[in-house]
DNA sequence: GTGAGTTTGACAATCATTCTCAGGTGGAAT
DNA sequence: ATTCCACCTGAGAATGATTGTCAAACTCAC
């Protein structure tokens, strides 16, 4: 059975503290500096275990990077990142999901699953942009 | 000013050729089967010379290996990919387009890109997964 | 409280990718 | 055709994220 650690409710924590995706190696260093003695390993395993238990989210950074995410739904939704800041915002997208779906019904193929993320500039980095 | 090295030229054959999203590492290997004396890291950068160039797509694995194809247009489009055999589907998307500009818009994000990408499997992979 | 099986953590191992740098080479100028 | 040199290549080291190992610590059911 699942045991309840408080190792991993560090992890738990400390995803659902962060605004937008953080990589396995960024929870680590902020889980050491407060303070707690966990392991790198242990943190590794908790992401594991929770993008399975469907707890959260993750994603493949551009730079080969896991990155993950506690998101308030754990409906099939898509998110929308600010690629400065970090933030991001759940979206749903039943029109995406038919679309992907009858897409792949047209060209024969079956059980599709799909990666649909939007990555762009929130609206203070646009700001922020503009005036820098 | 960019040469044009017999290097290249394998990368680019080698890439045409395959049919799917291939790894920088499988591709290698394919090249030193067929006899090429070309090293690793030249196929590395040939293939990020290509990906920026437009020449070729690229994509992230799951399991955190960059992927490259040759893509029959350099206009941006996506891909349906099948998870058992690799075949890829070029499709146009034209309605997922705007719907990333819009909902990114709704959201106060700007400069939008997206990812894109649905796996499943092809029909003659389905096929065989009945069978098998 | 006890025991059995799970989880943890320090560290080694793995794997893809990038860096380094000495030597090779394309191609423009001659 | 020859020369020249900035760019390219390749072998291996270096990097960085992630996973494996295994003994010790811990959780939970009883």
């Amino acid at each position: 059975m699942k045991r309840n650690t408080w190792q991993r409710q560090a992890v738990r924590e400390a995803l659902d503290t962060s605004q937008g995706f953080v990589s396995a190696q960024h929870l680590y260093a902020g889980l050491r500096e407060s303070g707690s003695p966990i392991g790198l390993a242990t943190v590794y395993r908790a992401l594991a275990d929770l993008a399975v238990e469907g707890e959260a989210d993750s994603l493949q950074s551009t730079e080969g990077e896991s990155l993950y995410r506690a998101c308030s739904t754990q409906e099939h939704h898509h998110h929308l990142i600010c690629r400065n800041c970090g933030t991001t915002v759940e979206i749903e997208a039943d029109a995406v999901e038919q679309w992907a779906a009858s897409t792949a019904a047209r060209h024969g193929f079956t059980e599709p699953r799909h990666i649909v993320d939007i990555f762009g500039l929130c609206a203070a980095c646009s700001a922020g942009a503009r005036g820098a």
